[in-house]
DNA sequence: GCCCAGGGAATCG
DNA sequence: CGATTCCATGGG
């Protein structure tokens, strides 16, 4: 058992996990939450100022577990940024435990191309469906399959997923990704209008999933998904879009204001 | 039956 | 270009 520090008004694990960016942890009880991270079936628990991750190594979470928590970012100076604007700062009221996840690029790119017109419980059961039929078993619950995987399978293969017409969508990216017509280091780095248009190349990737794809398993802060809610918050919120100094960070500050959005009341 | 769901492709004008 | 329509599936 591994334990790490962190201030509960720094990070959540309920608001982190459950805020609709990451669709593979399971809660088990108040606090306690449970998914495969690197086929590693892992355990997470916060309370007291304390999270306590059962699964993994000091070495797994000096090498990749705190960064695909986010808990290698400075996220007080993140929220000092956005509070120049009031609207952002009540926004950030609203769940400030939130973090931006730095999860696998396939699996991200994969979740989103599921979460297109559907609705995150059944997105979850997808996705759950996709990993038992096509991941690892570790220990009970599944790894997420590789892209090397779904690329050798046609889309009548996923009928048990009964993901509906995105099925040859899931099959495209996985064919793309597989022989490296998308590469992940370019998603990475090159400019983020080029990044997204790569991306775009996949059948069923259009700018919102492209742009989820970047923020959530790319690394890329700018990046800014717009779905339904967002475009009632912006046009509610911020009509003049967002200001200058949080574009950097526009994808950080897009979380706190979905949220805001769905959780509020404030935004119809 | 109807509506909607963290959209996008195809097909119009 | 912008505006519609269709896409599978499941829950309310």
């Amino acid at each position: 058992m591994i334990e790490f520090d962190v201030d509960k008004l720094d990070f959540s694990l309920g608001e982190t996990l459950s805020c609709g960016q990451c669709f593979r942890w399971k809660p088990i009880e108040e606090n306690k939450y449970i998914g495969v991270v690197n086929k590693k079936q892992i355990c997470i628990t916060q309370s007291d100022g304390k999270l306590f991750f059962d699964g993994v190594t000091q070495k797994d979470c000096d090498d990749w577990f705190i960064e695909y928590l986010g808990l290698d970012e400075d996220y007080s100076a993140y929220k000092r940024i956005l509070s120049q604007d009031n609207t952002m700062k009540l926004a950030i009221t609203y769940a400030q435990g939130i973090r931006i996840m730095k999860q696998p690029f396939w699996e991200t790119l994969c979740s989103f191309i599921i979460s297109q017109n559907n609705n995150i419980p059944r997105i979850t059961g997808i996705i759950d469906r996709l990993c038992e039929c096509f991941g690892e078993n570790c220990d009970g619950f599944y790894s997420f399959p590789e892209a090397e995987v779904l690329a050798e399978k046609a889309s009548d293969d996923l009928a048990p997923l009964r993901s509906g017409f995105r099925a040859r969508y899931i099959i495209d990216a996985a064919q793309k990704v597989a022989r490296g017509e998308i590469d992940e280091a370019i998603i990475r780095n090159a400019p983020i209008d080029e990044a997204r248009s790569v991306l775009m190349k996949i059948k069923g990737v259009g700018p919102k999933v492209a742009d989820c794809t970047m923020l959530f398993g790319a690394g890329r802060y700018e990046a800014f998904p717009v779905d339904v809610w967002m475009k009632k918050a912006m046009t509610q919120l911020f009509p003049c879009g967002l200001p200058e100094f949080a574009k950097p960070i526009a994808g950080i500050a897009q979380q706190y204001i979905f949220h805001y959005a769905r959780t509020s009341g404030e935004v119809e």
